[in-house]
RNA sequence: GGCAGGUUGCCCGAGCGGCCAAUGGGAACGGACUGUAAAUCCGUCGGUGUAUACCUACGAAGGUUCGAAUCCUUCACCUGCCA
């Protein structure tokens, strides 16, 4: 199979290419013959989040051009833990982290084809490095780590003052060794990761070419972070998880659709399959009337459907335009609010002895954390029922409150509703 | 192994016997303005039906004291210097 001679102007284009090695040698490489590329992920939580989004759209970008993707989980690297800025990790159990490896396999596995002459393959570095030596190791691979070299890297250099044990100090031994044993194993020449992997990435060509003296290709996407350079990730209490379970659907989807404006053709090349004449469109749309919102739109549905499939995009859809419909409350179906409440999230109870106060519902629903934070909020003028400011606390909802018999909405700022159904 | 320094709320970081639920910054949250945007301004930011109160919290466990985040002891972890 031979591969898109315009994937590398693609991914130039989308702007996924914040480093690399020899531009000119990877256009080639990756022009002329399928190349066989590996992306790794440590298991550091029990869920990937949106910077592994990346990756994993990029590597099937790769694959959707005609290479050949190894996926790689870090089983062995996610025991010892690349190091960063913040200072030292805590080390996890074996335990969670084979837990967690699995996981995480299950999350990149739905993104990837296993199938057709350049079907992806799933490797775990555990696989290889568990039973080394020490002996070989330190013969075998660091000699090849010229420490002056190790030294001068970024995180390294932050972290002299601080502290950095030789756990993570050796982490890119552990990384770069990967990379060999997947260029002699499955003949592998290229790597990519994160922007923050470059070291990383580097260090694994230069140690193929030192002890084989094969030449690889690596190259770096970029950081993803909001239009004031500080990270995303912190949005409504959690880091952007893939996982349902600790990031609701309709969340995730609320997330794209609040992206700033200047973010929103970045994210539109870095997240979605939409075809460059396609995004300049929306991007020429976008500029023109803002306020219409068609690339956030675009992208929440996009990127929503990749990762939690396009039925439940399409319920969340239906949803946000219930809930954010503007119109009376009253007004929406039964059956349309009860499904609009159960995408954004709701409670049930049991109305035998009474309703509770708003106060209550706000905690049950956990829109507010606790009575006092609850308090606040409708002291604040932020909380609502049914569309109204509620300005008494000790209020209680009357059967009179209830939608279709059964509902009440409430809803905490602008943007954070909560259903309650009583039975 | 020895000596010295550190561990504070979501994060950073002050406090060093009572005036400490703990200064300040950031993040976050609510309001106003808007477009479920950004910027700006205002407000909030441990818990409890609101209390000159109680509970929980300043790495962990004990102790001294009328009273401890602050002093002492032991332990854990981190850092530096010396072996």
């Amino acid at each position: 199979m031979s591969p898109d001679p315009t994937l590398l102007d693609d991914l130039e284009w989308r702007g996924l290419i914040a480093h690399s090695t020899d531009l000119d040698a990877l256009r080639e490489a990756l022009g002329e013959r399928s190349v066989r590329f590996y992306v790794g992920f440590d298991p550091t939580a029990p869920s990937l989040h949106l910077g592994n989004l990346v990756q994993i759209l990029t590597a099937r970008r790769l694959q959707d051009a005609g290479h050949t993707p190894y996926a790689l989980v870090g089983g062995a690297t996610g025991m010892i833990g690349d190091p960063r800025d913040s200072g030292e990790r805590i080390l996890n159990s074996l335990d969670t982290v084979k837990e967690w490896v699995e996981r995480v396999r299950h999350q990149i596995e739905p993104f990837l084809s296993f199938d057709g002459a350049n079907a992806a393959t799933m490797v775990n570095n555990y696989d290889w490095t568990a039973s080394l030596s020490t002996i070989d190791f330190l013969r075998d691979i660091g000699k090849h780590f010229p420490v002056n070299r190790m030294l001068a890297r970024d995180v390294v250099k932050s972290r002299l003052e601080a502290g950095i044990s030789y756990t993570e100090f050796s982490y890119v031994l552990l990384q770069s060794m990967d990379f060999l044993n997947l260029y002699r194993d499955h003949g592998v020449t290229m790597q990519f990761g994160g922007s923050d992997q470059w070291g990383n990435l580097t260090g694994g060509v230069e140690l193929i070419r030192r002890s084989d003296g094969g030449k690889a290709h690596a190259f770096a996407t970029p950081l993803i972070a909001k239009a004031d350079g500080t990270k995303y990730g912190k949005t409504e209490g959690g880091a952007l998880w893939l996982d349902p379970e600790m990031m609701s659907p309709y969340s995730f989807f609320q997330f794209w659709l609040n992206v700033e404006d200047e973010k929103v053709g970045e994210l539109l090349r870095i997240f979605t399959f939409f075809g460059r004449e396609e995004i300049e469109e929306l991007e020429a749309q976008h500029r023109e009337k803002p306020f219409l919102r068609l690339g956030q739109k675009a992208l929440a549905e996009h990127v929503t459907s990749l990762v939690h499939g396009a039925e439940e995009t399409e319920r969340i859809k239906a949803a946000a335009a219930a809930l954010f419909g503007g119109g009376e409350l009253s007004g929406l179906g039964a059956d349309t609010l009860c499904a609009a409440l159960r995408e954004a999230g709701s409670v049930t109870v049991d109305s035998a002895e009474g309703l509770p106060s708003v106060v209550d519902l706000l905690v049950q629903t956990g829109l507010s954390k606790s009575k006092g934070d609850a308090r606040r909020t409708i002291g604040e003028g932020g909380a609502y029922l049914n569309n109204t400011r509620i300005d008494d606390p000790d209020q209680v909802p009357s059967a009179a409150d209830l939608i279709g018999g059964a509902w009440l909405v409430l809803r905490r700022g602008k943007k954070n509703f909560a259903g309650v159904e009583v039975t």
